[in-house]
DNA sequence: ACAAAAGTGTTGGAGATACACCCATGA
DNA sequence: TCATGGGTGTATCTCCAACACTTTTGT
């Protein structure tokens, strides 16, 4: 067997989150079953592939990502390169492999990115191997495919650290957004309550968040003030 | 040319850095020169080499740093992976490696892993294509070789990140210490002064930081007190 | 007695936490 | 008038930073 020289024995995985106004969400994949598989069951797994060999990881990322789920634009941040060679030998990983790789018995090395979107401004359709594509609940994840779930786990770890230390997460929201949105899509990602007072502190005394003349309207309650980010006035 | 099958796309650079009472270093090789060079002038680098096929990341640098530099036993936390397919393309760059690799024009990634080690513990010896090795100071570095000092000064913030939100480094120390000792790595890691009462104050409520009672000996001031470093009881 | 490093407390400010009630709006 | 989420202040605590003198030893 010759080896694939337009393929690198590189991959790279995405972990992306979406965000959806109550739970954290991650996006997965549905394999393609292998023909005649022996195995029952859906095989799910996260968006990511082989990297080609004039190709950077980091366009990799959004290449592969844009063709098994019909996502751009999407902005990816690296977190961790897994190298274990055994991390892809389970039978059915095996199986799997040698229907849809030129080079099944490679060990293959894959770099792990993440993301955060909101669920509604992007739309995946399954393309390329991925026969379906869906949403999962963090905390209710199925068995998945190679040491996916391993990868993930370190995604949500990395993707709770960048929240925590800087401010990432205004994409999220509407350009203009409530202080309760803010601390709701905090919540979300963190996993845990936070208390409204000092949060409220907290972010306004922030110089890139720009309170605006301005109100909810059309709500059944007290209207709330409307804010914006500014991305050029952030102190990180 | 055929593709070499044993090796993979892939390498892994080492930061070592080295403690020494005084200055924070940083190991570098200097590489064989390519036989008729048109190029004068010595080229330095961070040791790294391709990762066999067969092998995980984290054993790579292991063995990679092992064999240019004979250095053993090292801890190496891995820190980021460089993708760009530009990173190796300097003209020094490509004559080097056409003498030194099979496939000089495949596009390789790289991971870079990091290290502190105390030097007086480590005798690093030339091998394979170093045909020098020595420390160099953090803060008067030459050029090097292909994007390496690009990957080394991220190695050094990710060792400062390290050491400052969790404590590592107990390891550099003997196994019986004097709080100025600790001080004295801490301050040039993080290349700037401590205040020696908050110092203390902050260290002492660790856990894991265990009072003996013993003191110097032999000193020719008054002798400190002597701690060790208990590492069940970190609370990382 | 001297040189050298060890050891020690207090104060002020900043930021985190905990906590409960009134307000403005649309229905 | 009611239901709904919006909006607000204070007390306490912990953590950090700044700062200078006395102690113990060996020579």
């Amino acid at each position: 067997m010759t080896p694939n020289i337009q393929m690198s024995d590189v991959s790279v995985d995405c972990v992306v989150f979406g965000f959806d106004d109550s739970q954290l969400k991650v996006l997965l994949i549905e394999q393609e079953k292998a023909p005649g598989s022996s195995h029952e069951g859906k095989r799910y797994a996260l968006p990511g592939d082989l990297v080609f060999l004039s190709e950077g990881l980091d366009s990799a990322a959004r290449r592969v990502l844009n063709e098994l789920t019909s996502l751009d634009n999407v902005y990816l941040e690296q977190f961790h390169t897994f190298g274990d060679p055994d991390r892809v030998r389970g039978l059915k990983d095996v199986e799997w492999l040698r229907n849809f790789r030129k080079n099944p018995d490679t060990r293959v090395i894959t770099t792990g990115y993440y993301s955060l979107v909101k669920m509604e401004d992007y739309n995946p359709k399954a393309a390329s191997f991925a026969s379906d594509i869906a949403w999962w609940d963090v905390n209710d994840l199925p068995d998945l495919a190679f040491d996916h779930n391993h990868i993930l786990s370190k995604g949500l770890k990395a993707l709770r650290e960048q929240f925590r230390h800087h401010h990432i997460g205004f994409e999220l929201l509407p350009k203009k957004f409530t202080l309760s949105q803010l601390q709701e899509l905090n919540e979300i990602v963190l996993g845990e309550k936070l208390d409204k007072r000092n949060f409220r502190r907290k972010i306004t005394k922030l110089k890139a968040i720009i309170p605006l003349d301005e109100k909810q309207i059309g709500v059944l309650h007290k209207p709330a003030q409307l804010f914006e980010y500014d991305v050029s006035k952030s102190e990180d």
